[in-house]
DNA sequence: TGTACATCAGTGAACGCGCGTTCACTGATGTAC
DNA sequence: TGTACATCAGTGAACGCGCGTTCACTGATGTAC
């Protein structure tokens, strides 16, 4: 054998991004204890050393699903800052479409968060409420109307492209979105509440 | 006990009602043959008579689901014709976000379906297809580019308004994106592809 | 209409299985001297 | 630097539990005469 402290954060680690990859392919339900230790060539005795119990580790693999989501699209767009436009073709893509496991957890776990508890539905809250923010920068406005607007298309095209996955409707749906997203961009195509600025 | 012929086709009935009321509440994982079976006031074994497998019994509760929530908006709001903007509304109204139970199945099921086999994906596509039909005629389109953007957007908001339910923040979600779409029925205020007719 | 029998909807004990969790243990790592 | 001991990351057998599914059974329903 031969486990070094060093070693337990970096299993730690392991375990973490794994069952946050996990959840975002398969969902909440598909990790089990034993099979997620398993694939990180571990023992399941293990886990407990790591993690208080299996719903603590669900807790902090939908945050580490959450933040791997956002550092690859959102966060990652906007340090080399880009516009509005490539965001949008770049969450609509084929590529996002195709890539559960590394893409947004958003429309990836949204139903399955949708109806867990309040702590879970928080932290997914706390991470729509980021993509918004990001959204809003980028379109330019004071208020977050056209951003959740456009937040909801995004999230809506990309988890019904995902059921439709096997047909050219698949397709239609993120160019389809796509494009109407992008003509919002326009300033004031779409007036925001009251037009009082 | 006493168990007419007639009264079998009542079980089944029951049974799957409850599947797709309890899937649609809760998810696909939280059903049980057991637990279903016991609120349905019969005991496990007989479930087997009805359906030939837990799996069989999903399938055909995703459809009743699905069965369900189209006739509580879509068909009957077709019924009685009303415009795009009643459906909206009634689509993304407090009623309907509080009622996972008796809503829409595509925002309550749309993770789970999406990482489902084929069988179940093809299911919920032809209903999506259904909504997607069922706006291009309430807007009078011709091809489904804003359908499409209009069903993204709704179930996308729904489902986002539901994560976000303690704030009031899922109201706002609710009424922007509610807002948004309505000004969409204006003709041509968003383009269609190329605005050839 | 009444009797004898077949059918079959629903019952509940039993099964094998995978699960989350516990715990006594192992042996390399880390430390005190 | 070398020795003696403590720590503790990871192991794997064992646990109780709920699950899906099977099956011998029960007794009212349905039917043939």
């Amino acid at each position: 054998l031969g486990h070094s402290q060093a070693e337990k954060e970096q299993s730690r680690e392991r375990i973490l991004k794994e069952a946050a990859d996990q959840i975002r392919e398969n969902g909440f339900d598909s990790v089990s204890v034993g099979k997620l230790m398993k694939s990180v060539n571990l023992t399941h005795g293990g886990f407990y050393g790591h993690f208080a119990s299996r719903t603590d580790l669900l807790a902090k693999a939908l945050t580490r699903a959450l933040a791997d989501g956002v550092n690859r699209s959102t966060e990652e767009e906007l340090a080399r800052p880009r516009d509005f436009a490539s965001f949008v073709r770049n969450y609509l893509s084929h590529a996002h479409r195709d890539s559960r496991k590394t893409g947004c957890a958003v429309p990836a776990l949204i139903s399955d968060v949708s109806r867990a508890d309040a702590q879970s539905r928080a932290i997914m809250a706390s991470y729509i409420e980021g993509y918004i923010a990001s959204a809003r920068r980028q379109l330019g406005d004071e208020d977050d109307t056209r951003a959740m607007f456009a937040i909801s298309a995004m999230v809506g095209a990309l988890a019904l492209s995902r059921v439709l996955e096997d047909s050219t409707r698949s397709d239609e749906m993120l160019q389809s979105v796509s494009e109407q997203l992008i003509a919002l961009n326009a300033p004031n195509v779409l007036g925001h509440s009251d037009s009082q600025d």
